[in-house]
DNA sequence: ATTCTTATCCGGAATGGGTA
DNA sequence: TACCCATTCCGGATAAGAAT
């Protein structure tokens, strides 16, 4: 929904990059992904439409948030992911409850694996794509937000290593940009979940060299961050150039997440849990449509 | 002169390397 | 070893400068 609140009458380029931002964001919307301003700037870039600067990222913000105002950007289009507010949950009848349930019942279907696979994103910005790929197989996600704070990082040990005790094998599906932090923060994932609990497979899917080498030049470089503690071990490694995870297409992304899971799933298995749970579904299903009948 | 853009502050969550 | 400053992620407010 366009709102305008304000006149507005933009100079330069600044009505050609709203007008770009719209189309994308029109795109976006229609295939369901909701976009963070980061995500948008990164889409910008990777067609060569801004440069990969922090002042055009801020440059950008302003762009939309006065094209916003102005009334030239759907309100609904953008999405601010860190502020929410918690709104205590509540039913205007036993029954509707009844029915939520219904529509909301699962068994873990991940239960009688052999495997426990999540996926783990560097970036929040594209958490929505990696869900995406990852929803169709039940599979847990997490957004690092570059280095992952500690207490997440002890909570995942804990987590992981119950599944290990279980008898099952946890392997973490890991994505982020292929730049000197980037690539060092799989590194540091190995390193302090070895600690924490013993050590598992980390099993990073993108952005890697085989894929930049794949999608050629559809992939913009960028000069590797000389400033960034980690770059001389990078430059030795890949060279000077660093590409960001979000130059993938979003269903380039969802499509390698769904691939990556499914080869660790047991069909037999994932096939009978799905019987389970919708047995438990018709069971709801009927409780709720009786409960509703009786009024 | 006013409006728009850009730069520079500020807040939060982190890790890592170099230096005092 | 403690601390500073570099980087990653997520943002906002506002004063100064530029354009109409």
């Amino acid at each position: 929904m366009k709102i305008a609140y304000e006149q507005r009458n933009f100079k330069a380029e600044t009505p050609q990059i709203i007008n770009r931002a719209d189309v994308l964001l029109h795109e976006y919307a229609q295939k369901g992904y909701e976009v963070t301003l980061r995500q948008l700037y990164y889409r910008l870039v990777a067609r060569g439409w801004l440069d990969n600067h922090m002042r055009e990222y801020k440059r950008l913000g302003s762009i939309m948030s006065n094209a916003r105002m102005a009334g030239l950007i759907d309100w609904n289009h953008l999405v601010d992911r860190t502020r929410n507010i918690d709104v205590p949950a509540t039913w205007s009848t036993p029954e509707s409850l009844l029915q939520v349930c219904a529509n909301s019942y699962a068994v873990d279907r991940w239960a009688t694996q052999p495997n426990r696979v999540e996926v783990w994103v560097e970036k929040d910005a594209l958490i929505n794509v990696i869900e995406k790929g990852a929803e169709p197989w039940q599979c847990p996600t997490f957004s690092c937000r570059g280095y992952t704070s500690q207490s997440s990082m002890w909570q995942a040990g804990e987590r992981l290593y119950g599944y290990a005790e279980n008898e099952q094998t946890p392997i973490i599906i890991h994505l982020g940009d292929h730049d000197p932090s980037g690539i060092d923060m799989t590194r540091d994932i190995c390193d302090r979940l070895e600690t924490f609990m013993g050590g598992l497979d980390v099993n990073r899917i993108a952005l890697n060299m085989d894929q930049i080498q794949r999608l050629g030049k559809k992939l913009p470089p960028y000069p590797a961050k000389m400033t960034d503690s980690r770059a001389r071990g990078y430059v030795l490694e890949f060279g000077y150039d660093s590409w960001e995870l979000d130059a993938l297409e979003p269903d380039h992304l969802t499509r390698l997440i769904r691939e990556a899971i499914e080869n660790y799933v047991d069909m037999d298995k994932w096939d009978e849990a799905m019987e389970r749970e919708q047995e438990g579904i018709d069971y709801l299903q009927a409780l709720a449509n009786k409960e509703e009948g009786e009024d």
